[in-house]
DNA sequence: TTAAGTACGACTTAAATAGTCGTATTTATT
DNA sequence: AATAAATACGACTATTTAAGTCGTACTTAA
Protein backbone atom coordinates (compact mmCIF):
# COMPACT_ATOMS: atom_id res chain seq x y z
CA UNK A 1 0.00 0.00 0.00
CA UNK A 2 0.91 3.54 -0.68
CA UNK A 3 3.34 2.27 -3.58
CA UNK A 4 4.23 4.05 -6.39
CA UNK A 5 4.32 1.52 -9.65
CA UNK A 6 6.96 0.25 -11.63
CA UNK A 7 5.94 2.65 -14.14
CA UNK A 8 6.39 5.59 -12.20
CA UNK A 9 9.65 4.61 -10.50
CA UNK A 10 11.14 3.23 -14.02
CA UNK A 11 10.14 7.12 -15.42
CA UNK A 12 12.23 8.71 -12.45
CA UNK A 13 15.09 6.17 -13.02
CA UNK A 14 15.25 7.68 -16.66
CA UNK A 15 14.19 11.46 -15.97
CA UNK A 16 17.34 11.10 -13.36
CA UNK A 17 19.61 9.64 -16.39
CA UNK A 18 18.54 12.31 -18.74
CA UNK A 19 18.97 15.43 -16.02
CA UNK A 20 22.71 13.92 -16.35
CA UNK A 21 23.30 14.62 -19.78
CA UNK A 22 24.67 17.34 -21.15
CA UNK A 23 22.35 20.20 -22.57
CA UNK A 24 20.95 18.89 -26.31
CA UNK A 25 22.26 15.31 -25.33
CA UNK A 26 19.77 12.38 -26.05
CA UNK A 27 19.48 9.24 -24.67
CA UNK A 28 17.92 6.06 -26.10
CA UNK A 29 15.42 3.93 -24.61
CA UNK A 30 17.59 0.89 -24.80
CA UNK A 31 20.63 2.81 -23.64
CA UNK A 32 18.53 3.58 -20.61
CA UNK A 33 16.85 -0.38 -19.59
CA UNK A 34 20.05 -1.70 -20.12
CA UNK A 35 22.28 0.60 -17.42
CA UNK A 36 19.27 0.02 -15.17
CA UNK A 37 18.37 -3.13 -15.88
CA UNK A 38 14.47 -2.13 -16.76
CA UNK A 39 12.22 -4.59 -19.49
CA UNK A 40 13.03 -2.11 -22.64
CA UNK A 41 9.29 -2.56 -23.76
CA UNK A 42 7.85 -0.93 -20.89
CA UNK A 43 10.14 1.74 -20.60
CA UNK A 44 9.44 2.33 -24.10
CA UNK A 45 5.90 2.49 -23.24
CA UNK A 46 6.48 4.63 -20.56
CA UNK A 47 8.49 7.47 -22.13
CA UNK A 48 5.88 7.71 -24.84
CA UNK A 49 3.07 8.71 -22.49
CA UNK A 50 5.77 11.15 -20.98
CA UNK A 51 6.68 12.64 -24.65
CA UNK A 52 2.88 12.86 -25.50
CA UNK A 53 2.42 14.88 -22.55
CA UNK A 54 5.52 17.12 -23.09
CA UNK A 55 7.50 16.25 -20.44
CA UNK A 56 10.11 14.80 -22.22
CA UNK A 57 10.98 15.43 -25.45
CA UNK A 58 10.90 12.65 -28.42
CA UNK A 59 13.74 12.59 -31.14
CA UNK A 60 12.49 10.12 -33.55
CA UNK A 61 14.62 8.34 -36.49
CA UNK A 62 18.50 5.98 -36.32
CA UNK A 63 20.35 8.36 -33.98
CA UNK A 64 16.76 9.84 -31.97
CA UNK A 65 15.87 9.43 -28.52
CA UNK A 66 14.69 11.26 -25.45
CA UNK A 67 15.94 14.16 -23.97
CA UNK A 68 14.24 16.64 -20.95
CA UNK A 69 12.78 20.03 -21.07
CA UNK A 70 14.27 22.95 -19.45
CA UNK A 71 11.42 23.84 -18.14
CA UNK A 72 11.26 20.74 -15.99
CA UNK A 73 10.71 22.52 -12.54
CA UNK A 74 7.63 23.32 -13.61
CA UNK A 75 6.16 19.88 -13.42
CA UNK A 76 5.07 19.12 -10.22
CA UNK A 77 5.34 15.05 -8.94
CA UNK A 78 1.22 15.06 -8.46
CA UNK A 79 1.09 15.69 -12.58
CA UNK A 80 3.75 13.47 -13.02
CA UNK A 81 2.48 10.42 -10.96
CA UNK A 82 -1.03 11.25 -12.98
CA UNK A 83 -0.01 11.26 -16.43
CA UNK A 84 1.46 7.24 -15.55
CA UNK A 85 -1.17 6.19 -13.10
CA UNK A 86 -3.94 8.05 -12.86
CA UNK A 87 -5.95 10.20 -10.31
CA UNK A 88 -3.80 9.90 -6.85
CA UNK A 89 -6.32 9.97 -4.04
CA UNK A 90 -5.94 7.07 -1.05
CA UNK A 91 -9.59 6.55 -1.65
CA UNK A 92 -12.13 6.79 -5.37
CA UNK A 93 -14.73 8.63 -3.35
CA UNK A 94 -11.88 11.58 -3.42
CA UNK A 95 -12.41 11.57 -6.82
CA UNK A 96 -15.82 9.20 -8.10
CA UNK A 97 -18.98 10.93 -6.15
CA UNK A 98 -21.01 8.20 -7.19
CA UNK A 99 -20.15 5.58 -3.58
CA UNK A 100 -23.68 4.26 -2.41
CA UNK A 101 -22.27 4.82 1.29
CA UNK A 102 -21.32 8.61 1.18
CA UNK A 103 -23.96 9.84 3.61
CA UNK A 104 -23.03 6.62 6.11
CA UNK A 105 -19.47 7.00 5.53
CA UNK A 106 -17.68 8.47 8.80
CA UNK A 107 -14.01 8.76 7.76
CA UNK A 108 -14.75 10.92 4.87
CA UNK A 109 -13.87 13.96 6.29
CA UNK A 110 -10.23 12.78 7.78
CA UNK A 111 -9.58 10.74 4.98
CA UNK A 112 -9.69 13.78 2.84
CA UNK A 113 -7.39 15.35 5.60
CA UNK A 114 -4.67 12.72 4.72
CA UNK A 115 -5.43 13.27 0.55
CA UNK A 116 -5.00 16.96 0.18
CA UNK A 117 -1.27 16.95 2.83
CA UNK A 118 -0.09 14.26 0.42
CA UNK A 119 -1.32 16.05 -2.45
CA UNK A 120 0.53 19.50 -1.59
CA UNK A 121 3.36 17.46 -0.62
CA UNK A 122 3.81 16.29 -4.13
CA UNK A 123 2.35 19.55 -6.02
CA UNK A 124 5.21 21.51 -4.01
CA UNK A 125 8.03 18.83 -5.74
CA UNK A 126 9.28 19.53 -9.00
CA UNK A 127 10.92 16.96 -11.83
CA UNK A 128 13.99 19.19 -10.91
CA UNK A 129 13.93 18.00 -7.52
CA UNK A 130 14.41 14.52 -8.55
CA UNK A 131 18.33 15.15 -9.47
CA UNK A 132 19.46 16.01 -5.86
CA UNK B 1 -2.14 3.79 -6.64
CA UNK B 2 -1.28 5.64 -2.98
CA UNK B 3 -4.39 4.09 -2.36
CA UNK B 4 -5.34 2.59 1.24
CA UNK B 5 -6.73 -0.99 0.72
CA UNK B 6 -10.12 -2.00 2.18
CA UNK B 7 -8.65 -3.53 5.28
CA UNK B 8 -7.77 0.05 6.34
CA UNK B 9 -10.81 1.32 5.12
CA UNK B 10 -12.96 -1.15 7.01
CA UNK B 11 -10.64 -0.41 10.00
CA UNK B 12 -10.59 2.99 9.91
CA UNK B 13 -14.78 2.86 9.54
CA UNK B 14 -15.14 0.55 12.46
CA UNK B 15 -13.44 2.74 14.54
CA UNK B 16 -14.71 5.75 14.21
CA UNK B 17 -18.03 3.68 14.61
CA UNK B 18 -16.99 2.44 18.33
CA UNK B 19 -15.83 5.89 19.14
CA UNK B 20 -19.41 7.06 18.60
CA UNK B 21 -20.43 4.78 21.42
CA UNK B 22 -20.96 5.56 24.79
CA UNK B 23 -17.95 4.83 27.23
CA UNK B 24 -18.12 1.46 27.36
CA UNK B 25 -20.85 0.30 24.91
CA UNK B 26 -19.45 -2.84 22.85
CA UNK B 27 -20.16 -2.89 19.33
CA UNK B 28 -20.47 -6.64 17.54
CA UNK B 29 -18.60 -7.22 14.37
CA UNK B 30 -21.89 -8.02 12.47
CA UNK B 31 -23.66 -4.93 13.70
CA UNK B 32 -20.76 -2.64 11.63
CA UNK B 33 -20.85 -5.19 8.81
CA UNK B 34 -24.43 -4.37 8.30
CA UNK B 35 -24.89 -0.77 9.13
CA UNK B 36 -22.20 0.07 6.71
CA UNK B 37 -22.60 -2.45 4.25
CA UNK B 38 -18.95 -4.19 4.99
CA UNK B 39 -18.31 -8.05 4.01
CA UNK B 40 -18.73 -9.19 7.51
CA UNK B 41 -16.10 -12.33 7.50
CA UNK B 42 -13.25 -9.35 6.49
CA UNK B 43 -13.89 -7.23 8.75
CA UNK B 44 -14.04 -9.66 11.27
CA UNK B 45 -10.58 -10.33 10.47
CA UNK B 46 -9.73 -6.66 10.77
CA UNK B 47 -10.92 -6.36 13.74
CA UNK B 48 -9.05 -9.17 14.85
CA UNK B 49 -6.09 -8.31 14.38
CA UNK B 50 -6.52 -4.75 15.52
CA UNK B 51 -7.60 -6.48 19.36
CA UNK B 52 -4.57 -8.22 19.40
CA UNK B 53 -2.37 -5.52 18.66
CA UNK B 54 -4.11 -3.91 21.65
CA UNK B 55 -5.50 -0.87 19.48
CA UNK B 56 -9.28 -2.07 20.17
CA UNK B 57 -10.48 -4.73 23.14
CA UNK B 58 -12.31 -7.64 22.31
CA UNK B 59 -14.83 -9.27 24.55
CA UNK B 60 -15.75 -12.60 23.81
CA UNK B 61 -19.14 -14.30 24.32
CA UNK B 62 -22.63 -13.71 23.70
CA UNK B 63 -22.85 -10.05 24.23
CA UNK B 64 -19.43 -9.67 23.49
CA UNK B 65 -18.18 -7.38 20.71
CA UNK B 66 -14.96 -4.88 20.64
CA UNK B 67 -14.89 -1.12 22.42
CA UNK B 68 -12.49 1.73 21.55
CA UNK B 69 -9.83 1.86 23.87
CA UNK B 70 -9.35 5.48 25.93
CA UNK B 71 -5.80 5.96 24.99
CA UNK B 72 -6.34 6.29 20.99
CA UNK B 73 -4.85 9.39 20.74
CA UNK B 74 -1.70 7.28 21.45
CA UNK B 75 -2.29 5.36 18.52
CA UNK B 76 -0.52 6.89 14.81
CA UNK B 77 -1.66 6.46 11.71
CA UNK B 78 1.69 4.75 10.47
CA UNK B 79 1.57 2.61 13.42
CA UNK B 80 -2.37 1.89 12.60
CA UNK B 81 -1.68 1.03 8.67
CA UNK B 82 1.14 -0.86 9.46
CA UNK B 83 -0.90 -3.46 11.53
CA UNK B 84 -2.95 -4.10 8.76
CA UNK B 85 -0.90 -3.81 5.53
CA UNK B 86 2.71 -3.95 6.55
CA UNK B 87 5.67 -1.49 6.10
CA UNK B 88 4.64 2.23 4.20
CA UNK B 89 6.69 2.98 1.80
CA UNK B 90 6.96 4.40 -2.16
CA UNK B 91 9.42 1.64 -2.61
CA UNK B 92 10.55 -1.55 -1.29
CA UNK B 93 13.95 -0.23 -0.53
CA UNK B 94 12.89 2.08 2.08
CA UNK B 95 12.86 -1.20 4.63
CA UNK B 96 14.80 -4.19 2.18
CA UNK B 97 18.44 -2.61 1.14
CA UNK B 98 18.72 -6.26 -0.81
CA UNK B 99 17.92 -4.19 -3.80
CA UNK B 100 20.71 -5.01 -6.89
CA UNK B 101 20.40 -1.95 -8.31
CA UNK B 102 21.04 0.05 -5.05
CA UNK B 103 24.52 1.57 -6.22
CA UNK B 104 22.96 2.43 -10.12
CA UNK B 105 19.60 4.14 -8.70
CA UNK B 106 19.81 7.53 -9.23
CA UNK B 107 16.59 7.94 -7.01
CA UNK B 108 16.61 6.89 -3.69
CA UNK B 109 17.28 9.95 -1.99
CA UNK B 110 14.06 11.85 -3.40
CA UNK B 111 12.24 8.76 -3.22
CA UNK B 112 13.26 8.60 0.32
CA UNK B 113 12.82 12.20 0.82
CA UNK B 114 8.86 12.14 0.11
CA UNK B 115 8.57 8.97 1.60
CA UNK B 116 9.56 10.64 5.06
CA UNK B 117 7.25 13.57 4.57
CA UNK B 118 4.01 10.90 4.24
CA UNK B 119 5.12 9.04 7.19
CA UNK B 120 5.89 12.01 9.18
CA UNK B 121 2.47 13.39 8.58
CA UNK B 122 1.04 10.00 9.29
CA UNK B 123 3.00 10.05 12.19
CA UNK B 124 1.44 12.62 13.60
CA UNK B 125 -2.28 11.97 12.90
CA UNK B 126 -3.72 9.57 16.18
CA UNK B 127 -6.73 7.46 15.89
CA UNK B 128 -8.73 9.98 17.90
CA UNK B 129 -8.39 12.69 15.09
CA UNK B 130 -10.25 10.01 13.06
CA UNK B 131 -13.90 11.00 14.47
CA UNK B 132 -13.87 14.40 13.17
C1' DT C 1 -26.30 -27.05 27.17
C1' DT C 2 -27.01 -23.81 23.87
C1' DA C 3 -26.38 -19.82 21.20
C1' DA C 4 -24.00 -15.66 20.09
C1' DG C 5 -20.09 -13.87 19.86
C1' DT C 6 -14.66 -13.71 18.87
C1' DA C 7 -10.27 -16.28 16.79
C1' DC C 8 -7.78 -18.05 12.99
C1' DG C 9 -5.91 -20.35 9.05
C1' DA C 10 -6.69 -22.26 4.43
C1' DC C 11 -8.71 -21.46 0.32
C1' DT C 12 -10.81 -19.06 -3.89
C1' DT C 13 -11.87 -15.19 -6.67
C1' DA C 14 -11.15 -10.81 -8.61
C1' DA C 15 -8.56 -6.89 -9.87
C1' DA C 16 -4.53 -4.37 -10.65
C1' DT C 17 0.36 -4.40 -12.11
C1' DA C 18 3.93 -5.86 -14.85
C1' DG C 19 5.70 -7.45 -18.83
C1' DT C 20 5.61 -9.17 -23.91
C1' DC C 21 4.68 -9.13 -28.80
C1' DG C 22 3.54 -7.61 -33.38
C1' DT C 23 3.26 -4.03 -36.35
C1' DA C 24 3.51 0.75 -37.97
C1' DT C 25 5.88 5.08 -38.46
C1' DT C 26 9.78 8.27 -38.76
C1' DT C 27 14.18 9.65 -40.55
C1' DA C 28 19.41 9.74 -40.93
C1' DT C 29 22.64 7.26 -43.58
C1' DT C 30 24.32 4.82 -47.52
C1' DA D 1 15.59 4.01 -53.20
C1' DA D 2 16.81 0.86 -49.50
C1' DT D 3 18.14 -0.01 -45.02
C1' DA D 4 18.47 0.27 -40.25
C1' DA D 5 17.78 2.40 -35.87
C1' DA D 6 15.00 4.65 -33.42
C1' DT D 7 10.04 6.11 -31.52
C1' DA D 8 4.71 4.97 -31.39
C1' DC D 9 0.97 2.19 -30.02
C1' DG D 10 -2.44 -1.24 -29.08
C1' DA D 11 -3.53 -6.02 -27.94
C1' DC D 12 -2.30 -9.69 -25.39
C1' DT D 13 -0.40 -12.69 -21.40
C1' DA D 14 1.54 -13.49 -16.95
C1' DT D 15 2.23 -12.33 -12.29
C1' DT D 16 1.23 -10.41 -8.03
C1' DT D 17 -1.61 -8.43 -4.70
C1' DA D 18 -5.95 -7.45 -2.69
C1' DA D 19 -10.51 -8.97 -1.58
C1' DG D 20 -13.55 -12.09 -0.10
C1' DT D 21 -15.21 -16.89 1.56
C1' DC D 22 -15.36 -21.08 4.28
C1' DG D 23 -14.72 -24.37 7.95
C1' DT D 24 -13.69 -25.08 12.44
C1' DA D 25 -12.34 -23.98 17.19
C1' DC D 26 -12.73 -21.34 21.29
C1' DT D 27 -15.21 -18.39 24.88
C1' DT D 28 -18.84 -17.31 27.90
C1' DA D 29 -23.47 -15.36 29.34
C1' DA D 30 -27.95 -17.07 29.85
Amino acid sequence: MLKITRKVEYALIAVGHLQQKEAGQLATTKEIAEQFGIPQELLAKTLQKLAREQIIQAVKGPAGGYKIRKDSNTINMTRFIEILEGPVGLMDCYFDTDCIQLNTCNIRTPINRINDSIRSMLDQMTLADITN
